[in-house]
DNA sequence: ACGCAGCAATGAACGCCGTTCAAGGTAAAT
DNA sequence: ATTTACCTTGAACGGCGTTCATTGCTGCGT
């Protein structure tokens, strides 16, 4: 059997306790409400055996956010629509979007909050997960990018596309958007932006 | 004369050196250097007196963030072009969105963090100048809008456009940029996003 | 069967944070 | 001179992330 001392394994499945439990204090009360007492609470533990599977407190919810990330990255894949135009690849990938951090708000909120305030520059893994995001994109818009242009073009506009998302995604989480305009919905204005902006776009001098 | 009892104008002067001296401290050191204490120390007085001169560290902070906005505010009524073009106007007021985030770069960041997380429902001052910026971008806007659109197409199209500034701009101030694409600078996001999307919007159906 | 080695769990302690409040001081009013 | 009313003070509170000496347990060697 395993035993708790020879339990390289058994930490593995501690991690993920605690990454399980930390997810369901996020998801319910927000990041605010998630600290290492709370969670060790939760867990049934002291404070220090965390620090004993995480080097520290920003590592753990630097996990939370990767799992989020790759749920996304699932969800965004799933939409993706090889065959079909710029727009229609745009808008369903931007629906699945909005739709994941709708779903899950806090979460999201979480992740935005790392990214506004990076306390010691984000991880690699972050990176990457964000630039397969931006990829994705860029694969939507590439039927109007022949492949006679630049190739940093596509990867621009693609770019450009997502923060615009992530600015509505960022009000709409924090409930905010009622403030920027009245009975505006995200949904809605994810469509016009992508809409105008694709629009504009295949719109080549 | 006023005395230091009946001292309503000093308070005021109070008032005003701790917010010169906290918006001192958040330019150098970013909103994570600005506490009570510290302040204190700056200002040469109690953490106590701090608390008599604002009902909360946040009000402070919230005092801080209408300075800004209020800035913002004007740096965006002088770019404003009546005359010119739908892009053109947006253009401008793009332009001296990204200049004025860019060079007060700490000092934005906070407002951004103020908005992901609201400790307490906004103050109705903060909803009234996001108000009146979007209103400025609506009014650049306008030529694309005929008298006898719905009056909401407007403002959510401006909205739109506002939300997409406010994304490059936010990943710029946490200097995420190059995260989502290699060599991009904010400029030339804002640039691209505004030629395309206006493009789009003029571009009706 | 027993003791030993070694690691993991513990929780008190540290320095920070925002916030409160009883105590003391100071200047005006009587 | 005494009262009155305010302001300032700084210690104290609870909570945060983090550390670390101590404790307790487990499995192995003998």
């Amino acid at each position: 059997m395993n035993t708790v001392h020879s339990s390289r394994p058994h930490r593995e499945s501690q991690r993920e306790a605690a990454l399980t439990a930390a997810r369901g204090i996020l998801e319910a009360e927000g990041l605010a409400a998630l600290t290492a007492r709370r969670l060790a609470g939760v867990l049934g533990c002291s404070v220090g055996t965390l620090y004993n599977l995480f080097d520290s407190f920003d590592a753990l919810v630097v996990q939370l956010n990767l799992a989020t990330l790759a749920e996304l990255e699932l969800a965004l894949a799933a939409a993706a629509l090889p065959g079909a135009s710029a727009e229609e690849a745009a808008q369903s990938l931007a629906a699945a979007y909005l739709a994941h951090t709708t779903r899950h708000r806090r979460r999201w909120a979480a992740v935005l909050e790392a990214n506004a305030a990076p306390r010691s520059g984000q991880p690699d893994a972050m990176r990457d997960s964000t630039a397969r995001l931006v990829e994705l994109v860029e694969q939507a818009l590439a039927p109007i990018f022949p492949p006679e242009a630049a190739p940093g073009t596509a990867r621009l506009a693609a770019a450009v596309l997502w923060t615009g998302l992530e600015g509505i995604a960022a009000l709409s989480t924090a409930g905010n958007l009622a403030l920027v305009a009245p009975g505006a919905d995200a949904s809605s204005m994810a469509r016009l932006l992508v809409r105008a902006y694709v629009t504009g776009l295949a719109t080549r001098d």
